[in-house]
DNA sequence: ATACTTGCAAACGGTTTGCAATTTA
DNA sequence: TAAATTGCAAACCGTTTGCAAGTAT
């Protein structure tokens, strides 16, 4: 999906929360703990709803409430843990932020896929348009839509044998 | 609020709504005409709410129901006369796509104030993403958000130098 | 004890839609 | 007169929230 590769963090996802969790003076709950631990298992794009699933079909019985998971997504966007990167079908979509570099997203309006990519010159043109504006950013969201590499191949000679 | 000047076009937004209904079998009814004409009495930025309520203020008896309005935005939006910008307080803000120079946007999160840019470097940066990725590029949503100048500006006297 | 947290169900809010009445070609 | 359109109110749907019961310090 992305050759984006994680970067070395010396401190894991519970303890970041964790930690934030303190500053705010609240905790980490078995709830919390199981949420972030859920939501770091896996680099893919997810809402909240399938991040309910994901929990629901545990066997180990830690099942977690979906108001606790909202409660614990918005938490997780505050501490700098995850962010919200797009909105496809009016459904918030999460990434992981902590310990993953600064991307932007092509997304495929076919098949819904998200390609992240990096280009340094954004950076570059954000920086200087922001200058002439007078403009402070903390944040931005860049969605490219279109049709991706496989979608655009053409269908004719379609394999067969993905069909079982 | 911006610089970006309206570029010359052949036909007037109410013909070119006209001439995309009729492709699809619809009519240009006296509310959907009382609609484009609002949409484009100004350039400003807008959200359906905004718009019912301009279209409730006219002294003309011109009312138009929110479903009608609703029903509208999709069908501008469908016919390219207008493009869904932002989505800064869950609601959907549309502006001007026809007879518009294509730009993108800084968000200011203290005031909600639209700020448009434009810079060249964003496209050469999307047309090089998009020949690496393979990937045909339709359209962008650029949304940076942030301070802006004026919400920078310090309510109070700030000093500028540390004096001890 | 006090404060935080959870799960449930109800509320919320922007948007969409079913439908009967009305308008248009 | 058949097809499109409107306005109303209800439905929709992802998300938020009030509250009573439970839990941690």
């Amino acid at each position: 999906m992305s050759d984006l590769t994680a970067v070395d963090v010396a401190v894991s996802p519970e303890a970041k929360f964790r930690e934030y969790l303190m500053t705010q003076g609240m905790r980490l709950t078995t709830e919390r703990e199981t949420i972030v631990r859920e939501v770091f298992a896996s680099h893919e794009h997810f809402d909240a709803d399938q991040l309910v699933s994901r929990l629901n079909q545990r066997t180990d019985g830690k099942r977690v409430s979906r108001s606790t998971v909202y409660r614990a997504l918005a938490q997780l966007k505050d501490s700098g843990l995850l962010r919200a990167v797009a909105r496809p079908n009016d459904r918030e979509v999460y990434e992981h932020d902590y310990g993953y570099p600064q991307h932007d997203h092509l997304i495929c309006k076919e098949c819904g896929d998200l390609i992240e990519f990096v280009d340094d010159s954004l950076n570059e043109m954000l920086s200087r348009v922001a200058a002439q504006n007078g403009f402070r950013i903390s944040a931005h969201r860049l969605e490219v839509y279109g049709k991706c590499a496989n979608c655009c191949r053409p269908k004719r000679r379609q394999r067969k044998t993905d069909m079982i």
